[in-house]
DNA sequence: TCTGGGGTCCTAGGACCC
DNA sequence: TCTGGGGTCCTAGGACCC
């Protein structure tokens, strides 16, 4: 029996894919979907690339070109994106005996005992099942690690033979065709390989992925840490990774958010932070996790260089742990109490809940203070209002202290309709 | 005017202990 | 002439991912 296969599915420029269901005027023209705050460009049509707009580029950078050549520039709309998300993996997990979610627009798929199949047909197959049940282009590589997987998705999407079939896998390779392939493979386009590794190891005179391949495993070992070495040997067929098809339990979660315009208001600071609290909030509930310890942080605007900066973080105990937004949201304003400074123009806030543990394993208090014997009523307060929340949309229910007008908020300004979740904004078909 | 947000893992070094 | 060695825990920083 051969080695399983693992293959990776992800869709094309996905947020762009995403709005391009709804609104068929974007096909065509270069399309970018900006960052929260309409900060930077985290997806380009292939038109938007083709100009030369780069991943991560400011929106402001680029608003002349894309306006000559007719082009759009849209808000995230991320709630359309988490709920397409879910349909594609819907429709990819009805084609494989495992999958891992890797993240909004990938995942792993892994095929053990398919030795008699063509799963080069069957990633065709995928491939035109998700773009009919869901208008999704998605693209598929197949390997015998999840490296070498990344890698053939990645020939599958950008490279002239495969292109217009979407579909590469590395099995149906000669060795040395396959060479030919890695040795046009730039080393930074490797899974694990960022900018930084690819600057040293291009010191070293490895610039391809095939030369990381044929590299000496020790030197690599010494010179990189053991996630390098893994990724050599995984490039050479050895499984080193596995496929974790139920995500392990978070370890931290952040909430944060850079601000519509700078603040310099001690009421909105606390506003924004109780609003990023009760987000972490929610999030750790879904999580069925409670935490011991909050973290608030402040921020100045880092590229306003003339301005005095200032980035404070205050640690704040839960004892006991909780997932309880009330005492969330008091624990982040005490918080801001401590870092608080007048004078400075804040960009950006956030909270961070760590220490995390199943909510259900929290250890007991020796002295229960009156806070403990209220945490059944406590508990079914927050889930009735993390179901009308989930009915009604985000924010339909909250704390006074989260603010009522939000001025802080950040800027939406370009927002598609949340075409699948939002009743009013179900498209008209006519 | 204008530059995102949310995560993970590894390593080195210091503190502390025996 | 000449200052041990090893283990654990914690933190900060750096790298990566999408």
């Amino acid at each position: 029996m051969t080695p399983p296969r693992y293959a990776l599915v992800d869709g094309n420029n996905f947020y762009v894919s995403c709005e391009r269901v709804f609104a068929p005027r974007l096909e065509g023209r270069p399309v970018i979907v900006l960052s929260n705050n309409d900060g930077c460009a985290v997806a380009r049509s292939e038109e938007a690339k083709a100009l030369g707009i780069r991943m991560g580029q400011p929106g402001f950078e680029v608003r002349g070109l894309l306006q000559r050549a007719n082009g759009v520039m849209l808000s995230s709309n991320y709630s359309l994106y988490a709920d397409m998300s879910r349909r594609m993996m819907a429709v990819i997990a009805g084609f494989a005996p495992e999958q891992e979610i890797y993240s909004i627009d990938e995942c792993f798929l892994r095929f053990a005992g398919f030795d008699h199949w063509d799963l080069e047909a069957h990633a065709r197959r995928l491939r035109k099942q998700v773009r009919q049940w869901t208008g999704l282009p998605v693209g598929v590589g197949i390997g015998p690690t999840k490296t070498l997987a990344k890698l053939a998705n990645r020939l599958a999407k950008k490279h002239p033979d495969y292109r217009s079939i979407g579909v590469c896998s590395l099995d149906a390779l000669a060795p040395s065709q396959q060479e030919g392939y890695f040795a046009e493979v730039a080393v930074e386009d490797i899974w694990g390989v960022g900018s930084r590794w690819g600057a040293k190891l291009r010191a070293l005179g490895i610039a391809s992925a095939l030369e990381l391949k044929q590299a000496e495993p020790s030197l690599i070992r010494r010179r990189f840490g053991v996630v390098m070495e893994r990724t050599l040997r995984e490039l050479n067929g050895l499984a080193c990774l596995s496929l974790e098809a139920a995500p392990p339990p978070k370890q931290q979660i952040i909430a944060s958010r850079s601000f519509g315009q700078l603040v310099t208001d001690r009421t909105a600071i606390l506003e924004a932070t109780a609003t990023y609290a009760a987000m972490a909030g929610e999030r750790l509930r879904r999580e069925r996790q409670a935490s011991g310890a909050l973290q608030v942080f402040l921020g100045t605007n880092p590229f306003l260089s003339k301005e005095p900066q200032y980035h404070p973080a205050a640690l704040v105990p839960l004892s006991p742990p909780t997932d309880d937004t009330a005492r969330l949201i008091r624990a982040a304003k005490a918080g801001v109490a401590a870092i608080w400074r007048a004078g400075f123009r804040y960009k950006k806030a956030g909270v961070m809940l760590l220490e995390l543990a199943p909510a259900d394993q929290r250890q007991g208090l020796l002295f229960a203070g009156p806070e403990e014997d209220h945490a059944e009523r406590r508990s079914r307060l927050m889930e009735v209002v993390d179901g009308l929340n989930a009915r009604m949309g985000r924010g339909a229910v909250r704390f006074a202290a989260e603010g009522l007008e939000q001025a802080w908020r950040m800027r939406r300004d370009k927002l598609t309709p949340a075409y699948t979740t939002g009743w009013a904004s179900l498209p008209v078909a006519s």
